[in-house]
DNA sequence: AAGTTTTCCTTTACATAGTAAAGTCAACAT
DNA sequence: ATGTTGACTTTACTATGTAAAGGAAAACTT
């Protein structure tokens, strides 16, 4: 069997991590791959088919620990802080992977396969509220206000505290601590 | 006195407009602009230095109108949703700077004017909060967290909306009034 | 007024990148 | 023996970022 295709992505980390989301380049994965430099865009089709693989792949790590938070306790009001957790910890766990997904037009957006990973993880947020909401929780809200809210709080934090000024007030303090206890404060407020 | 410099990041924008964000090309910027294909590195250093002084531009707009959206009103509660809607306006109706905005690393982050461009942004949500706290609302909350709270979500909303499948769920709905009235409700509960 | 500097850009030159197209070469099928 | 497919590589071409030097005209100096 053939698993070049998987050496490549792993490639692709490494190159980011040595030169930045800017530095792959077709070539340098193929070198680090060990292979020519038109081997990924032989796998691949092109530039964005390589970058659209490899998000597919993120978005399914991602998806797959959105899940595994939520089977992991009875507890869908826990479910949901480690779901937030859990997704703060990738963006500092897999930069790589994470500063790939702020970037959407690198890639064949339209690609079924990274289309499939993306609804994964927001099945994966979904399903949770939706267990949460049928255990009382905030019974009146429209689920998809829940979705949205929490959603887009928790990305937002995440992709603010990573990139900007939000965590300068914060001066010190731990990144997933401080996203539990504020998204702990908002999901309280919201019931 | 010399305008060249703002005719070429006039020229970006169309540039962006025809070509997407990953088609800009300090070639193409140079043409559109009417000059050589030179121009703009020599007055922007290079690419990331282009990016750095659009971007600064498109903060000072975003700063500005989030002040004008302050100082148009003595009720700060509508003050947080008029800003909220600002921006998401913005990101509507100029698709092509607030793409880059999510974009930094094609840019010099350090740059001490784009840094102080997005401060301004920040300083000008603060400050509506903090009026509105001074009111009397949610006065037992630290104000940071207020802003987190806020900040994080409106802009995670409108990326998620812009970019995927949030908007999915409120088919056809308009997407300043479903910000609107969602970010209300957020408001409403932290109170 | 003549010379000098400065400002504002252009020309030239080159290394790197994406990518199309054709080639190689081994395994396999018929 | 003879295709045929799969898994890449080689070659070749165009676009791009960027360094370096040039040049023309305005501004400034004496």
């Amino acid at each position: 069997m053939n698993d070049t295709p998987t050496r490549l992505l792993d490639a692709v980390d490494r190159v980011i991590a040595d030169h930045g989301p800017s530095g792959v380049t077709l070539r340098r994965v193929g070198t680090e791959a060990g292979l020519s430099h038109t081997a990924a865009a032989h796998y691949f089709k092109d530039k964005p088919g390589l970058f659209a693989a490899y998000l597919t792949r993120a978005y399914n790590q991602v998806g797959e620990r959105i899940e595994a938070a939520a089977a992991s306790t009875d507890d869908s009001y826990q479910a949901m802080l480690d779901a937030a957790a859990t997704y703060a910890e990738f963006a500092i766990e897999s930069p790589s992977a994470f500063s790939v997904m702020q970037r959407l037009e690198l890639t064949h957006v339209d690609t079924p396969d990274l289309w499939s990973a993306r609804e994964r993880c927001y099945f994966g947020v979904a399903a949770i509220l939706v267990r949460q909401q049928e255990a009382g929780w905030a019974a009146e809200r429209d689920i998809r206000d829940l979705i949205a809210l929490t959603w887009a709080f928790v990305h937002g934090f995440v992709e603010l505290w990573v990139s900007g000024p939000l965590a300068a007030p914060y001066d010190g303090e731990d990144f997933v601590a401080t996203l539990r206890r504020v998204f702990d404060d908002l999901l309280s407020s919201l019931a």
